[in-house]
DNA sequence: ATAATAGTGTCTCTGAGACATTATGAC
DNA sequence: GTCATAATGTCTCAGAGACACTATTAT
């Protein structure tokens, strides 16, 4: 048996709605790292024993420290990615998680960057955070077909056209109004505000917030 | 940043059908371990950095090592398990892996033990492994509703009306027989074995066995 | 009034389930 | 022939999508 430890990580595909384009988050390496320094990279970091109760604890420390998140994210184990090549420091394993965020909630800082989905195969991203992202999307976009996932792009109150516009971005796919209306209410996830609109300079919609007491059902990966 | 490391582990959910109903393994652990010696728990084992390949390799090394199994099984990682307090050894990181194994391709030790999943909560595991093998059970139902998975649990052939009884004990309910094997169909999985039939006292049934390169499929999570 | 978007109603068609019917072997 | 199970066909009903229609605001 062998007592040498492989190197410990885990890495977050942090999703947002940015430009009615689905992007996701790189953050620029320290310099001072052995591994790719000072390139751009899917936000992660090491697990902290002393500080962290699990793995999703290490990805929101990370996501507060790094990107300097304090909310509370919608946060989901995507992934756990191993092996003795994908890390040039040696034997590693990195747990990816999933994440979404409302563009608005997240600064721009020199550090960090948003990458429409769409390019990213365009960029070389190190280790294996290529595939790492392309199963992210894979999963996001599985989950939105069939749950009310996507939701957690918005903060707090959001009108149903928007909801489905959003569905349509990450699914690429066009959705009828009526049928995504049908399934949202079966779904019964959302609450109606009451006497609250958002108008343009058309009819104003009325504006929906999630369901309270009906977020756990997520979690479960399936 | 802490320098302390957590323990790894790998942790696997064997499935398996006897005597018509989902059982799962148990394997009797070690008298030299500090963790739980002797105690009937989920086969599991540390990460070998020197021999395994990634963490799936791990699990296959556990399953030959420990259980003696020597073909390659369905496999597939369920989710990650980690805390300060799941091992009394300390802060430690236990990666899942669900896995389907034909009965016969097992045989039986003083070591291991079938337990079926209906009595499973009246076993008290140690560390987290009652929950794990709820997630696993959960998934495996999940995944059998909408894919041909239950297919592992069959070595080589088999016959419709066996595959069918097989969902029905897994989903825990009837299924419609002419549904069942139009759904089957459009998931395009099978090849029957021509000219080959199993009959009893009756008439005898068509023998299928899984269509040749379509077995990476089901890797997905999603 | 018109423009523009919100929101609902109607129709059709597909697919799943319930059930009936036919097929084929052993005896 | 009967019995038992395999295999297929028919009917109905519910849900999804296509599309049309109505509603409500600003101008």
């Amino acid at each position: 048996m062998s007592h040498t430890y492989p190197i410990l990580t885990v890495d977050i595909v942090l999703f947002t709605i940015k430009d009615d384009a689905l992007h996701l988050l790189l953050s620029k390496r320290t310099n001072d790292t052995e591994a790719f320094p000072n390139q751009w990279a899917l936000p992660g970091g090491y697990v902290h024993v002393n500080e962290d109760l699990n793995l999703i604890d290490t990805a929101t420390r990370i996501l507060q420290h790094k990107i300097n998140i304090r909310k509370h994210l919608y946060l989901e184990q995507l992934e756990t990615f191993s092996g003795p090549d994908r890390d040039p420091r040696g034997w590693s394993i990195s747990q990816a998680f999933c994440a979404i965020i409302p563009f608005e909630d997240l600064q721009a800082t020199p550090e960090i960057q948003w990458i429409n989905v769409k390019e990213i195969q365009t960029h070389k991203l190190p280790f294996d955070h290529n595939l790492i992202a392309a199963r992210a999307i894979e999963r996001l976009q599985s989950k939105s077909s069939y749950s009310t996932l996507p939701i957690h792009f918005f903060k707090g109150q959001f009108t149903l056209s928007e909801l489905q516009k959003v569905y349509e971005i990450i699914l690429q796919q066009k959705l009828d109004k009526s049928s995504f209306r049908k399934r949202l209410d079966d779904m019964n996830m959302l609450t109606l505000i009451k006497g609250s609109f958002k108008g343009g300079a058309q009819r104003p919609a009325q504006l929906y917030k999630i369901k309270t007491d009906t977020t756990s059902w997520f979690k479960s990966t399936l």
